[in-house]
DNA sequence: TAGACATTGTGACGTACTGCATCAAGGGGG
DNA sequence: CCCCCTTGATGCAGTACGTCACAATGTCTA
């Protein structure tokens, strides 16, 4: 998919007529990743706002003993770090490639005449992260309510939505997770997460491929997980 | 406080000069309700926005199951109710009176002229929301690596910051909670959080009151808690 | 192609927390 | 004013999950 296609999809650009959008579209930079180079680190100061246009990137929090905690999985079209560019503050989490990944950049200096300039951009704005605010409180109801199976199988359902790819065997979702990484989505130990994983191998719902697993039975794994 | 004060402290009306921030009022209507009455309801439509002028109202969601969770407890000059106005979709969480409690409410369309036609307003809130979600994730992270002593501590320790006065004993934090809401906050049963408390009691480091504590030794649970 | 390192798979064991059950205290409503 | 019902306090048994330990794969690189 192109450049302008992927942005066209971004809530962002989405409130834009296609002349704004292009217009706005001239103060954008690419930046492109290797899978595992750091984007930028909790601590540092930044005011930019990036739109994933191709491949996988993950926002990372790091507790001070050491223990991390993946707070979400970002593919094409997808926003992220625009906290930072309303409110002035350092990063609160480090954004690491999953994959190489090619990302549009927008400074605060950019968007900022676009925001006081048209009205719509800002309502657009405002609407995506009343729903992160819905959705995070949907996962923090999950942490408190929800075992780690349970919550294995949201994380995996909903990554389904967001990357699946229908196959003759079944929902085949590349989350390009390590188990691990898995485990730090969902808050859980690797170990747990293994098991949960096994026993819905085992139960014929879903397949265990290497960072992928292909969903066979979405209606069972839904069922368990609420 | 008088209604000017506590709303002039609200970010919704902080960005703007004396003038305006008369002339957004107007539009405001006020509502009270007794101590336990509901605001509204999960599940309903809704598309209006609230700041608390005096007492406190708590935000809940109740899972399938009727287990709740309480997601924030609000205090004289926050705001409460504003995503379903950027966002329109049904409430996604209940808004009961903790205390006799007195809002200003304001509705979609009473805001919208104010959103389109000075860039700062829809800035603000956006820097709100911003807050709101690391806010959030902070509370997510908690739920992830600290026991519940120490989120027991973390939630005493922040409404002291919103709600606390000063005394000769320590600072007393009239929550206004029971405990059994207390850990619907911390996400935790009612009587593990009564254990924590009476632990820290036995410490020393706090005092148990009716629906309040009183602090007296906030770096000890401060360090406990992290 | 071999070796090294990362990732996955699985069991044993300890423990923090939950859920239940009971009891005491206090405060608001009839 | 007294009763009842909410709130707070505490012990105990069951359990889900984390930690540890190790084996079996897989994958990158030299």
């Amino acid at each position: 998919m192109n450049t302008d296609d992927v942005l066209g999809k971004a809530p962002l650009f989405a409130a834009l007529d296609r002349e704004s959008a292009a217009a706005l579209r001239t103060g954008i930079s690419e930046v492109e990743l290797h899978k595992g180079q750091t984007l930028f680190s909790e601590g540092e100061t930044g005011d930019r706002l990036y739109v994933v246009l191709d491949g996988k990137i993950k926002l990372v929090r790091t507790a001070p003993d050491g223990r991390e905690n993946l707070l979400s999985v970002l593919g094409p079209s997808e926003m992220f770090g625009e906290l930072s560019l309303f409110d002035p503050r350092p990063r609160t989490a480090s954004a690491i490639a999953l994959t190489d990944v090619r990302l549009a950049g927008l400074g605060h200096d950019d968007l900022r005449p676009w925001l006081t300039g048209r009205p719509e951009v800002a309502l657009h704005l405002l609407r995506a992260l009343a729903q992160r605010l819905r959705r995070t409180n949907d996962v923090m109801a999950d942490l408190v309510f929800t075992d780690v199976p349970g919550r294995v199988g949201k994380a995996l359902l909903d990554l389904a939505e967001r990357f699946g790819q229908r196959t003759e065997e079944g929902l085949r979702v590349h989350h390009d997770l390590t188990q691990e990484e898995l485990a730090q989505y969902v808050g859980a130990s690797r170990e747990t997460v293994n098991k949960a994983l096994a026993d819905f191998a085992q139960r014929g719902w879903l397949r265990i491929e290497a960072k992928a697993v292909v969903i066979m039975d979405a209606e069972r794994l839904h069922a368990r997980s609420r």
